[in-house]
DNA sequence: CCGATAGCAAGAACTATTCTAAATTCACGC
DNA sequence: GCGTGAATTTAGAATAGTTCTTGCTATCGG
């Protein structure tokens, strides 16, 4: 996603289609407190078990729905590698993933300095770009 | 994936690493027929109704099963938006996905000439890339 | 405090895909 | 042409990550 964060903003104003702000529950927030505390890009059920910790009767069911919440609200982006279980990034700036197949390691990866997506790709004529997912497989030679 | 096409290719010399070359069988080469013949991206289950035209008796499973092998020898890309269906492309330039969220298109995305993709990321140290995957969502403004 | 709305929990359901086991096909040497 | 062993196909069962359903609980505005 690209970045659009909101949490807890100024109050309904009764215009319709108004994006909700996100209620900042005790699971959700230990949920998001969980991601940013170990960004490893765990899956739906690592968070599972790390939340645990804190509250120990939360349900799988409701880490996924507080993890679809927060990335509803662009506070975290889903990272999908293949149909591998969706991985969890707290990390807002635009940036692609690089997959270290000998470690099951996922590294993020900045584009260059000044280097904008639309500058290097040739996107069909009027395209409107509204979420860019780059993701790379690979190995980290020792040498 | 990176271009490494591999058909027929010679006998097998005896050496224990080698890529066995894809036996062409008919329901193979249906397959492959059908994602040249339609270029749209098509899902297993796509592919699986256009092949029933020419092989009325092949089952769901065997088209999972070609799909795999030509995949697995780089006659065709696998392409994989959030956790949607995969879906099945003969293109195998280096290139990404743009997906219309209007209507549902997955357009094909090349890269601006003599661009890299090692020329615009700052991989880690020591990477090596063998797989690029570029997906894209957006919508075709009108104007 | 009251009613309404949103969120949670537990388990069932869903669905794309993979696996299993048996039957068929194929390449190849004779 | 024909047997043989390996690869492939098939149908259906199994799998696994995720989503849905239902009833309960918490929270919010008034």
């Amino acid at each position: 996603m690209l970045a659009k964060p909101s949490i807890k903003r100024s109050a309904n104003t009764g215009i319709a289609d108004e994006p909700s702000e996100l209620r900042m529950t005790r699971q959700r927030r230990e949920v998001y407190r969980v991601l940013l505390a170990q960004r490893d890009h765990p899956t739906a059920y690592d968070v599972f078990m790390r939340v645990k910790d804190g509250l120990p009767h939360i349900s799988l069911a409701t880490v996924y729905n507080c993890l679809e919440a927060l990335v509803e609200h662009d506070l975290v982006r889903q990272v999908n590698f293949d149909r591998e279980p969706s991985r969890y990034c707290p990390n807002l700036e635009e940036h692609g993933h690089f997959h270290d197949r000998d470690t099951g390691v996922i590294h993020d990866v900045k584009f260059k300095p000044g280097i904008k997506l639309a500058d290097v790709l040739d996107l069909p004529h009027g395209a409107v770009i509204q979420d860019v997912e780059i993701n790379l497989r690979g190995q980290l030679s020792l040498a």
